[in-house]
RNA sequence: GAGCUGAUGGCUGAACGGUAUGGCGCUGAUCUGCAAAAUCAGAAAAUCUGGGUUCAAGUCCCGGUCAGCUCUCCA
Protein backbone atom coordinates (compact mmCIF):
# COMPACT_ATOMS: atom_id res chain seq x y z
CA UNK A 1 0.00 0.00 0.00
CA UNK A 2 1.79 2.78 -1.14
CA UNK A 3 1.40 6.21 1.30
CA UNK A 4 3.26 9.91 -0.04
CA UNK A 5 3.15 12.55 1.82
CA UNK A 6 1.07 15.34 0.81
CA UNK A 7 2.66 18.84 1.53
CA UNK A 8 -0.86 20.11 1.22
CA UNK A 9 -2.43 18.28 4.36
CA UNK A 10 1.14 17.84 5.46
CA UNK A 11 0.22 13.66 6.21
CA UNK A 12 0.89 10.57 4.85
CA UNK A 13 -2.08 9.46 2.45
CA UNK A 14 -2.74 6.21 0.78
CA UNK A 15 -1.76 6.89 -2.67
CA UNK A 16 -5.43 6.52 -5.02
CA UNK A 17 -4.52 7.36 -8.16
CA UNK A 18 -7.48 9.06 -10.27
CA UNK A 19 -8.00 6.61 -12.98
CA UNK A 20 -7.06 2.83 -11.54
CA UNK A 21 -3.41 1.97 -12.76
CA UNK A 22 -2.43 4.95 -14.36
CA UNK A 23 -0.66 8.29 -12.35
CA UNK A 24 0.06 11.71 -14.19
CA UNK A 25 2.88 13.64 -12.74
CA UNK A 26 4.09 17.00 -13.30
CA UNK A 27 7.22 18.50 -11.97
CA UNK A 28 8.70 21.70 -11.86
CA UNK A 29 11.71 21.44 -13.86
CA UNK A 30 14.76 24.23 -14.20
CA UNK A 31 14.37 28.15 -15.48
CA UNK A 32 17.50 27.53 -17.77
CA UNK A 33 19.75 30.79 -17.64
CA UNK A 34 22.66 28.83 -15.71
CA UNK A 35 24.06 25.03 -15.09
CA UNK A 36 22.07 22.50 -13.15
CA UNK A 37 23.52 22.92 -9.71
CA UNK A 38 23.52 20.14 -6.92
CA UNK A 39 19.30 21.13 -5.22
CA UNK A 40 18.61 20.55 -9.16
CA UNK A 41 20.13 17.29 -9.07
CA UNK A 42 18.24 16.25 -6.39
CA UNK A 43 14.63 17.08 -7.89
CA UNK A 44 15.91 15.18 -10.95
CA UNK A 45 16.71 12.32 -9.12
CA UNK A 46 14.12 12.27 -6.55
CA UNK A 47 11.40 12.43 -9.03
CA UNK A 48 12.97 10.18 -11.34
CA UNK A 49 13.25 8.18 -9.04
CA UNK A 50 9.23 7.88 -7.93
CA UNK A 51 8.55 7.80 -11.57
CA UNK A 52 10.81 4.41 -11.82
CA UNK A 53 9.21 2.77 -8.87
CA UNK A 54 5.95 3.90 -10.04
CA UNK A 55 6.68 2.34 -12.91
CA UNK A 56 7.95 -0.95 -11.26
CA UNK A 57 4.60 -0.96 -9.34
CA UNK A 58 2.82 -1.71 -12.57
CA UNK A 59 1.44 2.08 -12.85
CA UNK A 60 1.66 3.54 -16.21
CA UNK A 61 3.00 6.80 -15.35
CA UNK A 62 3.04 9.77 -17.52
CA UNK A 63 5.61 12.34 -16.23
CA UNK A 64 5.82 15.75 -17.31
CA UNK A 65 8.53 18.05 -16.28
CA UNK A 66 8.41 21.47 -18.13
CA UNK A 67 11.05 23.88 -18.74
CA UNK A 68 11.33 27.51 -18.36
CA UNK A 69 12.88 28.85 -21.16
CA UNK A 70 11.82 33.11 -20.85
CA UNK A 71 11.56 35.19 -18.19
CA UNK A 72 13.77 38.30 -16.45
CA UNK A 73 16.76 36.04 -15.05
CA UNK A 74 17.07 34.39 -18.71
CA UNK A 75 16.55 38.18 -20.61
CA UNK A 76 18.89 39.76 -18.08
CA UNK A 77 21.81 36.99 -18.37
CA UNK A 78 20.94 37.09 -22.31
CA UNK A 79 21.63 41.15 -22.20
CA UNK A 80 24.90 40.54 -20.35
CA UNK A 81 26.20 37.66 -22.42
CA UNK A 82 25.29 40.37 -25.52
CA UNK A 83 23.21 37.26 -27.13
CA UNK A 84 19.75 36.36 -28.22
CA UNK A 85 17.80 34.82 -25.27
CA UNK A 86 16.81 31.38 -27.17
CA UNK A 87 20.66 31.02 -27.57
CA UNK A 88 21.07 30.90 -24.33
CA UNK A 89 18.32 28.63 -22.95
CA UNK A 90 20.11 26.44 -26.10
CA UNK A 91 22.34 25.86 -24.66
CA UNK A 92 21.43 25.30 -21.15
CA UNK A 93 18.61 22.86 -21.57
CA UNK A 94 21.77 20.71 -23.73
CA UNK A 95 23.55 21.28 -20.43
CA UNK A 96 20.89 20.18 -18.38
CA UNK A 97 20.07 17.21 -20.51
CA UNK A 98 23.86 16.25 -20.51
CA UNK A 99 24.05 16.14 -16.69
CA UNK A 100 20.48 14.84 -16.23
CA UNK A 101 21.70 11.29 -18.49
CA UNK A 102 24.56 11.34 -16.17
CA UNK A 103 22.88 11.49 -13.15
CA UNK A 104 20.49 8.06 -14.60
CA UNK A 105 18.35 10.41 -14.85
CA UNK A 106 15.18 9.13 -17.61
CA UNK A 107 13.51 11.68 -19.97
CA UNK A 108 10.35 12.67 -19.04
CA UNK A 109 7.15 11.46 -21.37
CA UNK A 110 6.51 15.18 -21.78
CA UNK A 111 9.16 18.24 -21.60
CA UNK A 112 7.11 21.50 -22.39
CA UNK A 113 8.26 24.78 -22.67
CA UNK A 114 7.17 27.83 -21.96
CA UNK A 115 7.51 29.03 -24.91
CA UNK A 116 6.14 26.51 -27.04
CA UNK A 117 3.15 27.10 -24.90
CA UNK A 118 1.81 30.90 -25.80
CA UNK A 119 -1.93 30.18 -27.49
CA UNK A 120 -2.37 27.65 -24.44
CA UNK A 121 -0.58 30.43 -21.78
CA UNK A 122 -2.85 33.40 -23.52
CA UNK A 123 -5.79 31.42 -23.64
CA UNK A 124 -5.90 30.35 -19.96
CA UNK A 125 -5.34 34.48 -19.02
CA UNK A 126 -7.80 34.75 -21.22
CA UNK A 127 -10.42 33.11 -19.42
CA UNK A 128 -9.34 33.75 -15.77
CA UNK A 129 -10.37 37.76 -16.99
CA UNK A 130 -13.39 36.08 -18.17
CA UNK A 131 -14.33 34.98 -15.11
CA UNK A 132 -13.60 37.86 -13.26
CA UNK A 133 -10.11 35.81 -11.60
CA UNK A 134 -7.84 38.88 -13.47
CA UNK A 135 -7.68 42.01 -14.16
CA UNK A 136 -5.71 44.45 -16.97
CA UNK A 137 -3.83 47.43 -16.09
CA UNK A 138 -4.65 48.85 -19.55
CA UNK A 139 -4.99 52.52 -19.74
CA UNK A 140 -3.23 53.05 -16.69
CA UNK A 141 -0.34 54.64 -18.59
CA UNK A 142 1.50 56.45 -15.35
CA UNK A 143 3.74 53.41 -16.93
CA UNK A 144 7.55 52.42 -15.83
CA UNK A 145 10.21 54.36 -17.87
CA UNK A 146 11.05 53.35 -21.07
CA UNK A 147 7.81 51.24 -21.89
CA UNK A 148 6.88 53.26 -24.51
CA UNK A 149 4.68 50.70 -25.95
CA UNK A 150 3.14 49.97 -22.68
CA UNK A 151 -0.37 48.68 -22.95
CA UNK A 152 -0.54 46.77 -19.93
CA UNK A 153 0.15 44.02 -17.89
CA UNK A 154 -2.54 41.43 -16.16
CA UNK A 155 -2.87 40.55 -12.89
CA UNK A 156 -4.60 37.53 -10.73
CA UNK A 157 -7.12 39.08 -7.93
CA UNK A 158 -6.30 36.91 -4.94
CA UNK A 159 -9.19 37.51 -3.57
CA UNK A 160 -11.27 37.12 -5.65
CA UNK A 161 -10.36 32.97 -5.12
CA UNK A 162 -11.43 31.67 -1.69
CA UNK A 163 -8.87 29.27 -1.39
CA UNK A 164 -6.01 31.16 -1.84
CA UNK A 165 -3.54 29.94 0.84
CA UNK A 166 -4.81 26.41 1.30
CA UNK A 167 -1.83 24.90 0.07
CA UNK A 168 0.98 26.79 1.57
CA UNK A 169 -1.68 26.79 5.11
CA UNK A 170 -1.00 31.04 4.78
CA UNK A 171 -4.01 33.39 5.73
CA UNK A 172 -4.07 36.40 3.08
CA UNK A 173 -4.04 38.70 6.36
CA UNK A 174 -0.35 37.28 7.22
CA UNK A 175 0.84 37.49 4.39
CA UNK A 176 0.40 40.71 3.91
CA UNK A 177 1.77 41.45 7.57
CA UNK A 178 4.61 40.12 6.09
CA UNK A 179 4.77 42.02 3.00
CA UNK A 180 8.33 43.15 2.63
CA UNK A 181 8.76 43.89 -1.52
CA UNK A 182 7.64 47.48 -2.28
CA UNK A 183 3.80 48.31 -3.17
CA UNK A 184 3.57 48.26 -6.63
CA UNK A 185 0.27 50.28 -7.32
CA UNK A 186 -0.77 48.60 -10.09
CA UNK A 187 -1.77 45.97 -8.07
CA UNK A 188 -5.21 45.90 -6.64
CA UNK A 189 -3.76 44.13 -3.65
CA UNK A 190 0.30 43.57 -2.74
CA UNK A 191 -0.46 39.93 -3.16
CA UNK A 192 -1.87 39.82 -6.79
CA UNK A 193 1.08 38.75 -8.98
CA UNK A 194 1.22 39.19 -12.87
CA UNK A 195 -0.13 36.60 -15.01
CA UNK A 196 0.97 38.81 -18.36
CA UNK A 197 3.87 40.82 -18.27
CA UNK A 198 3.72 43.61 -21.07
CA UNK A 199 7.06 44.10 -22.76
CA UNK A 200 9.77 47.11 -22.99
CA UNK A 201 11.54 47.89 -25.78
CA UNK A 202 13.83 45.12 -27.36
CA UNK A 203 12.45 42.71 -24.78
CA UNK A 204 11.41 39.25 -26.31
CA UNK A 205 7.59 39.41 -26.81
CA UNK A 206 4.54 37.28 -27.72
CA UNK A 207 1.35 38.97 -29.27
CA UNK A 208 -1.39 38.97 -26.57
CA UNK A 209 -4.87 40.82 -26.23
CA UNK A 210 -3.49 42.94 -24.08
CA UNK A 211 -0.57 43.92 -26.13
CA UNK A 212 3.08 42.23 -26.67
CA UNK A 213 4.29 40.73 -23.70
CA UNK A 214 5.46 37.81 -22.22
CA UNK A 215 3.92 35.08 -19.34
CA UNK A 216 4.42 35.06 -15.77
CA UNK A 217 6.17 32.86 -14.32
CA UNK A 218 3.35 30.97 -12.14
CA UNK A 219 0.57 31.26 -15.25
CA UNK A 220 3.09 28.98 -18.01
CA UNK A 221 2.99 25.63 -15.09
CA UNK A 222 -0.51 26.00 -14.73
CA UNK A 223 -0.86 26.17 -18.58
CA UNK A 224 1.38 23.23 -19.34
CA UNK A 225 0.43 21.18 -16.67
CA UNK A 226 -3.33 21.77 -17.96
CA UNK A 227 -2.41 21.11 -21.30
CA UNK A 228 -0.64 18.03 -21.09
CA UNK A 229 -1.94 16.38 -18.37
CA UNK A 230 -5.45 17.67 -17.72
CA UNK A 231 -7.44 19.98 -15.86
CA UNK A 232 -7.29 17.34 -12.79
CA UNK A 233 -4.23 15.26 -12.15
CA UNK A 234 -2.68 12.86 -9.39
CA UNK A 235 0.75 14.17 -8.24
CA UNK A 236 2.71 18.15 -8.60
CA UNK A 237 6.12 17.38 -7.43
CA UNK A 238 9.22 20.73 -6.91
CA UNK A 239 11.49 21.60 -4.57
CA UNK A 240 10.37 22.91 -1.14
CA UNK A 241 11.09 26.06 -2.20
CA UNK A 242 8.46 26.37 -5.06
CA UNK A 243 5.54 25.78 -2.94
CA UNK A 244 4.84 29.18 -1.75
CA UNK A 245 4.36 31.30 -3.56
CA UNK A 246 4.86 29.49 -7.14
CA UNK A 247 2.26 26.14 -6.24
CA UNK A 248 -0.10 27.92 -4.46
CA UNK A 249 -0.12 30.62 -7.41
CA UNK A 250 -0.97 27.79 -9.34
CA UNK A 251 -3.44 26.33 -7.62
CA UNK A 252 -5.26 29.72 -7.39
CA UNK A 253 -4.67 30.16 -11.73
CA UNK A 254 -6.14 26.22 -12.41
CA UNK A 255 -9.17 26.03 -10.19
CA UNK A 256 -10.11 29.36 -11.15
CA UNK A 257 -9.91 28.54 -14.62
CA UNK A 258 -11.17 24.94 -14.98
CA UNK A 259 -13.45 24.95 -11.65
CA UNK A 260 -12.06 21.50 -10.91
CA UNK A 261 -9.27 20.37 -8.01
CA UNK A 262 -5.83 20.96 -9.97
CA UNK A 263 -3.70 18.16 -7.97
CA UNK A 264 -4.52 15.93 -5.59
CA UNK A 265 -1.15 15.27 -4.16
CA UNK A 266 1.67 17.61 -3.68
CA UNK A 267 5.26 16.58 -3.28
CA UNK A 268 8.16 18.76 -2.11
CA UNK A 269 11.88 17.82 -1.92
CA UNK A 270 14.16 19.12 0.27
CA UNK A 271 16.83 21.58 0.01
CA UNK A 272 20.48 20.89 -0.71
CA UNK A 273 22.43 22.61 2.63
CA UNK A 274 25.67 23.55 2.33
CA UNK A 275 27.31 24.22 6.28
CA UNK A 276 23.69 23.87 7.37
CA UNK A 277 22.07 26.61 4.95
CA UNK A 278 20.23 25.83 1.69
CA UNK A 279 22.39 25.65 -0.92
CA UNK A 280 21.33 28.90 -3.38
CA UNK A 281 22.23 30.90 -6.26
CA UNK A 282 21.79 34.34 -4.05
CA UNK A 283 23.82 32.76 -1.22
CA UNK A 284 26.63 32.04 -4.24
CA UNK A 285 27.14 28.35 -1.91
CA UNK A 286 26.23 26.40 -5.09
CA UNK A 287 27.94 23.66 -6.47
CA UNK A 288 27.09 22.57 -10.18
CA UNK A 289 26.84 19.54 -11.23
CA UNK A 290 29.57 19.72 -14.06
CA UNK A 291 31.74 20.61 -11.01
CA UNK A 292 31.17 17.62 -9.00
CA UNK A 293 30.99 15.41 -11.98
CA UNK A 294 34.97 16.13 -12.41
CA UNK A 295 35.41 13.97 -8.99
CA UNK A 296 32.82 11.90 -8.68
CA UNK A 297 30.58 9.56 -11.13
CA UNK A 298 27.20 10.78 -11.84
CA UNK A 299 26.01 7.41 -10.05
CA UNK A 300 27.80 8.32 -6.99
CA UNK A 301 25.99 11.75 -6.90
CA UNK A 302 23.05 9.94 -7.33
CA UNK A 303 23.24 7.68 -4.54
CA UNK A 304 24.60 10.34 -1.99
CA UNK A 305 20.67 11.98 -3.07
CA UNK A 306 18.66 9.00 -2.52
CA UNK A 307 21.01 7.91 0.76
CA UNK A 308 18.57 10.56 2.33
CA UNK A 309 14.79 10.60 2.40
CA UNK A 310 13.42 13.10 0.09
CA UNK A 311 11.83 15.79 1.99
CA UNK A 312 14.72 15.59 4.79
CA UNK A 313 17.53 18.43 3.85
CA UNK A 314 20.85 16.53 2.66
CA UNK A 315 23.81 18.07 3.82
CA UNK A 316 26.69 18.34 0.87
CA UNK A 317 30.24 17.05 2.08
CA UNK A 318 33.03 15.74 0.07
CA UNK A 319 33.15 13.01 3.04
CA UNK A 320 29.36 12.01 1.89
CA UNK A 321 30.57 11.27 -1.59
CA UNK A 322 33.46 9.35 -0.60
CA UNK A 323 30.94 7.22 1.31
CA UNK A 324 28.90 7.50 -1.66
CA UNK A 325 31.86 6.20 -3.39
CA UNK A 326 32.86 3.28 -1.25
CA UNK A 327 29.40 2.16 -0.61
CA UNK A 328 28.43 2.06 -4.28
CA UNK A 329 31.64 -0.16 -4.74
CA UNK A 330 30.76 -2.32 -2.34
CA UNK A 331 27.82 -3.06 -4.40
CA UNK A 332 29.49 -3.66 -7.71
CA UNK A 333 32.09 -5.66 -5.90
CA UNK A 334 29.15 -8.32 -4.93
CA UNK A 335 27.43 -8.24 -8.81
CA UNK A 336 31.28 -8.61 -10.01
CA UNK A 337 32.64 -11.58 -11.62
CA UNK A 338 29.02 -13.10 -11.52
CA UNK A 339 26.76 -14.94 -14.13
CA UNK A 340 23.76 -12.68 -13.42
CA UNK A 341 20.62 -14.49 -14.77
CA UNK A 342 18.25 -12.48 -16.46
CA UNK A 343 15.10 -14.03 -14.17
CA UNK A 344 14.19 -13.10 -10.90
CA UNK A 345 13.13 -15.16 -7.99
CA UNK A 346 9.65 -13.07 -6.84
CA UNK A 347 9.51 -14.89 -3.82
CA UNK A 348 12.38 -13.20 -2.73
CA UNK A 349 11.73 -11.68 1.28
CA UNK A 350 13.98 -9.04 -0.20
CA UNK A 351 11.50 -7.64 -2.65
CA UNK A 352 8.84 -7.32 -0.21
CA UNK A 353 10.68 -5.56 2.68
CA UNK A 354 12.10 -3.32 -0.83
CA UNK A 355 8.83 -2.50 -1.53
CA UNK A 356 7.52 -1.68 2.09
CA UNK A 357 10.31 0.46 2.33
CA UNK A 358 9.51 2.48 -0.92
CA UNK A 359 5.91 2.14 -0.30
CA UNK A 360 6.53 4.39 2.62
CA UNK A 361 6.65 7.67 0.96
CA UNK A 362 9.44 6.47 -0.82
CA UNK A 363 12.26 5.50 1.67
CA UNK A 364 15.38 5.31 0.11
CA UNK A 365 17.23 4.92 2.69
CA UNK A 366 15.67 2.00 3.81
CA UNK A 367 15.82 0.60 0.47
CA UNK A 368 19.05 0.95 0.26
CA UNK A 369 19.41 -1.27 3.53
CA UNK A 370 17.37 -3.61 1.75
CA UNK A 371 20.14 -3.84 -1.13
CA UNK A 372 23.26 -4.09 1.46
CA UNK A 373 21.26 -7.04 3.19
CA UNK A 374 21.23 -8.37 -0.10
CA UNK A 375 24.98 -7.80 -0.80
CA UNK A 376 26.02 -9.64 2.29
CA UNK A 377 23.98 -12.86 1.22
CA UNK A 378 25.43 -12.61 -2.39
CA UNK A 379 28.88 -12.43 -1.11
CA UNK A 380 28.14 -15.25 1.81
CA UNK A 381 26.73 -17.56 -1.12
CA UNK A 382 29.13 -16.69 -3.44
CA UNK A 383 32.05 -18.93 -2.29
CA UNK A 384 29.90 -22.09 -1.36
CA UNK A 385 26.91 -22.03 -3.94
CA UNK A 386 27.46 -19.91 -7.26
CA UNK A 387 24.36 -20.15 -9.07
CA UNK A 388 22.70 -19.35 -5.73
CA UNK A 389 24.57 -16.48 -5.32
CA UNK A 390 23.94 -15.08 -9.42
CA UNK A 391 20.42 -15.65 -8.49
CA UNK A 392 20.39 -13.50 -5.48
CA UNK A 393 22.51 -11.13 -7.08
CA UNK A 394 19.74 -10.88 -9.80
CA UNK A 395 17.63 -9.35 -6.74
CA UNK A 396 19.77 -6.98 -5.72
CA UNK A 397 20.52 -5.67 -9.47
CA UNK A 398 16.79 -5.67 -9.84
CA UNK A 399 15.78 -3.99 -7.27
CA UNK A 400 19.09 -1.10 -7.43
CA UNK A 401 17.74 -0.72 -10.74
CA UNK A 402 14.80 0.59 -9.59
CA UNK A 403 16.38 3.33 -7.91
CA UNK A 404 18.48 3.98 -10.97
CA UNK A 405 21.52 2.51 -10.02
CA UNK A 406 23.56 -0.28 -10.15
CA UNK A 407 22.54 0.01 -14.43
CA UNK A 408 26.19 -0.28 -15.57
CA UNK A 409 28.66 -3.43 -15.84
CA UNK A 410 29.87 -3.75 -13.05
CA UNK A 411 33.73 -4.60 -14.60
CA UNK A 412 33.31 -1.20 -16.31
CA UNK A 413 31.79 0.74 -13.47
CA UNK A 414 34.95 -0.52 -11.15
CA UNK A 415 37.47 0.24 -14.11
CA UNK A 416 36.21 3.48 -14.62
CA UNK A 417 37.18 6.66 -13.01
CA UNK A 418 36.04 10.13 -12.96
CA UNK A 419 39.04 11.59 -12.86
CA UNK A 420 41.19 9.69 -14.96
CA UNK A 421 41.04 8.84 -18.62
CA UNK A 422 43.81 6.04 -19.37
CA UNK A 423 42.46 3.46 -21.15
CA UNK A 424 43.90 0.93 -18.71
CA UNK A 425 46.66 -1.09 -21.48
CA UNK A 426 49.11 0.25 -19.10
CA UNK A 427 47.22 -1.20 -15.98
CA UNK A 428 47.32 -4.33 -17.42
CA UNK A 429 50.92 -4.39 -18.67
CA UNK A 430 52.04 -3.22 -14.95
CA UNK A 431 49.44 -5.97 -13.04
CA UNK A 432 51.11 -8.73 -15.47
CA UNK A 433 54.64 -7.36 -14.32
CA UNK A 434 53.86 -7.86 -10.78
CA UNK A 435 52.31 -11.01 -11.22
CA UNK A 436 55.74 -12.59 -12.99
CA UNK A 437 57.25 -10.87 -9.66
CA UNK A 438 55.31 -12.79 -7.15
CA UNK A 439 55.79 -16.03 -9.39
CA UNK A 440 59.39 -15.60 -8.36
CA UNK A 441 58.47 -14.53 -5.04
CA UNK A 442 60.17 -10.96 -5.57
CA UNK A 443 57.81 -8.86 -3.14
CA UNK A 444 59.87 -5.77 -3.47
CA UNK A 445 59.13 -5.55 -6.95
CA UNK A 446 55.27 -6.92 -6.63
CA UNK A 447 54.99 -4.52 -3.78
CA UNK A 448 56.58 -1.24 -5.53
CA UNK A 449 54.22 -1.91 -8.91
CA UNK A 450 51.37 -2.57 -6.93
CA UNK A 451 52.28 1.36 -5.02
CA UNK A 452 52.70 2.77 -8.29
CA UNK A 453 49.44 1.88 -9.40
CA UNK A 454 47.94 3.01 -5.68
CA UNK A 455 49.33 6.02 -7.14
CA UNK A 456 47.55 5.92 -10.03
CA UNK A 457 44.61 5.73 -8.03
CA UNK A 458 44.14 1.56 -8.70
CA UNK A 459 43.76 -0.70 -6.25
CA UNK A 460 44.32 -4.58 -6.98
CA UNK A 461 42.80 -7.60 -5.79
CA UNK A 462 44.22 -11.09 -6.06
CA UNK A 463 41.75 -13.80 -5.69
CA UNK A 464 41.31 -17.43 -6.76
CA UNK A 465 44.98 -17.08 -8.62
CA UNK A 466 43.66 -14.09 -10.74
CA UNK A 467 44.00 -10.31 -10.43
CA UNK A 468 41.56 -7.53 -11.18
CA UNK A 469 41.52 -4.04 -10.33
CA UNK A 470 39.52 -0.93 -9.79
CA UNK A 471 39.63 2.59 -9.56
CA UNK A 472 39.68 3.99 -5.52
C1' G B 1 7.03 39.77 13.48
C1' A B 2 3.81 35.32 11.53
C1' G B 3 4.20 30.24 10.20
C1' C B 4 6.52 25.36 9.10
C1' U B 5 10.24 21.55 9.82
C1' G B 6 13.88 19.10 12.40
C1' A B 7 17.31 17.67 16.77
C1' U B 8 19.37 9.73 17.03
C1' G B 9 26.57 6.57 17.77
C1' G B 10 33.07 9.43 15.32
C1' C B 11 30.24 10.97 10.48
C1' U B 12 25.72 9.96 7.72
C1' G B 13 21.04 8.54 8.30
C1' A B 14 16.37 4.58 9.31
C1' A B 15 12.83 2.81 12.85
C1' C B 16 3.44 0.45 12.86
C1' G B 17 4.34 2.91 21.33
C1' G B 18 7.45 -2.82 22.69
C1' U B 19 15.13 -2.07 24.93
C1' A B 20 17.47 1.33 18.13
C1' U B 21 18.22 -0.65 10.63
C1' G B 22 21.93 0.13 7.33
C1' G B 23 26.23 2.71 5.03
C1' C B 24 31.10 5.05 5.96
C1' G B 25 34.99 5.11 9.63
C1' C B 26 37.53 2.36 13.70
C1' U B 27 39.44 -2.49 16.40
C1' G B 28 40.26 -7.80 16.16
C1' A B 29 39.87 -12.63 13.69
C1' U B 30 39.59 -15.66 9.13
C1' C B 31 41.65 -15.40 4.15
C1' U B 32 46.42 -13.47 1.81
C1' G B 33 53.56 -13.63 0.85
C1' C B 34 51.75 -8.84 2.59
C1' A B 35 47.59 -6.27 1.03
C1' A B 36 42.81 -5.47 -1.20
C1' A B 37 37.95 -7.55 -1.42
C1' A B 38 34.81 -10.58 1.43
C1' U B 39 33.04 -12.96 5.87
C1' C B 40 32.73 -13.18 11.25
C1' A B 41 33.20 -10.66 15.88
C1' G B 42 33.52 -6.08 18.42
C1' A B 43 33.77 -0.98 20.32
C1' A B 44 33.50 3.46 27.38
C1' A B 45 29.12 3.89 21.99
C1' A B 46 23.65 7.63 20.88
C1' U B 47 17.63 9.07 20.83
C1' C B 48 18.93 17.91 22.64
C1' U B 49 16.51 19.36 27.54
C1' G B 50 12.35 19.50 31.34
C1' G B 51 7.63 17.70 32.31
C1' G B 52 3.13 14.62 30.99
C1' U B 53 0.11 10.28 28.89
C1' U B 54 1.09 4.74 29.02
C1' C B 55 2.31 -1.64 31.66
C1' A B 56 5.72 0.33 27.86
C1' A B 57 7.93 6.65 24.54
C1' G B 58 13.26 7.92 19.73
C1' U B 59 8.09 7.34 18.44
C1' C B 60 2.15 10.65 21.34
C1' C B 61 1.11 15.65 24.24
C1' C B 62 2.99 20.44 26.59
C1' G B 63 7.20 23.85 27.79
C1' G B 64 12.39 25.19 26.79
C1' U B 65 17.03 25.46 23.95
C1' C B 66 19.29 25.14 19.26
C1' A B 67 19.25 24.75 13.92
C1' G B 68 17.15 25.15 9.07
C1' C B 69 13.32 26.93 6.01
C1' U B 70 8.94 29.93 4.19
C1' C B 71 6.49 34.75 4.13
C1' U B 72 10.88 38.11 -2.00
C1' C B 73 13.59 35.37 -7.63
C1' C B 74 15.01 30.35 -6.28
C1' A B 75 14.71 23.00 -7.14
Amino acid sequence: MLKIHNSQTRKKEVFKPITPGKIKMYVCGMTVYDLCHLGHARVLVVFDTVTRYLRYGGYEVTYVRNITDIDDKIINRANENGEDFSALTERFIQAMHEDAAQLGVLVPDEEPRATASMPDIVDMIQTLIDKGYAYTTQGDNKAEEGRDNYQGDVYYDVSAFAGYGKLSGKKLDDLRAGERVAVDERKHDPLDFVLWKAAKPGEPSWDSPWGKGRPGWHIECSAMSTCCLGNHFDIHGGGQDLQFPHHENEIAQSEAATGETFVNLWMHNGFVRINDEKMSKSLNNFFTVREILKLYKGEEIRYFVLASQYRSPLNYSDQLLDNARTALSRLYNTLRGLEIPASVDESDSAIEKFKQAMDDDFNTPEALAVLFDLANQVNRLRDVDEKAAAKKASVLKTLANVLGLLETDAEQFLHAGARTSDNGENIETMIEARNTARENKDWTEADRIRDELDAMGVVLEDKDGKTVWRRS
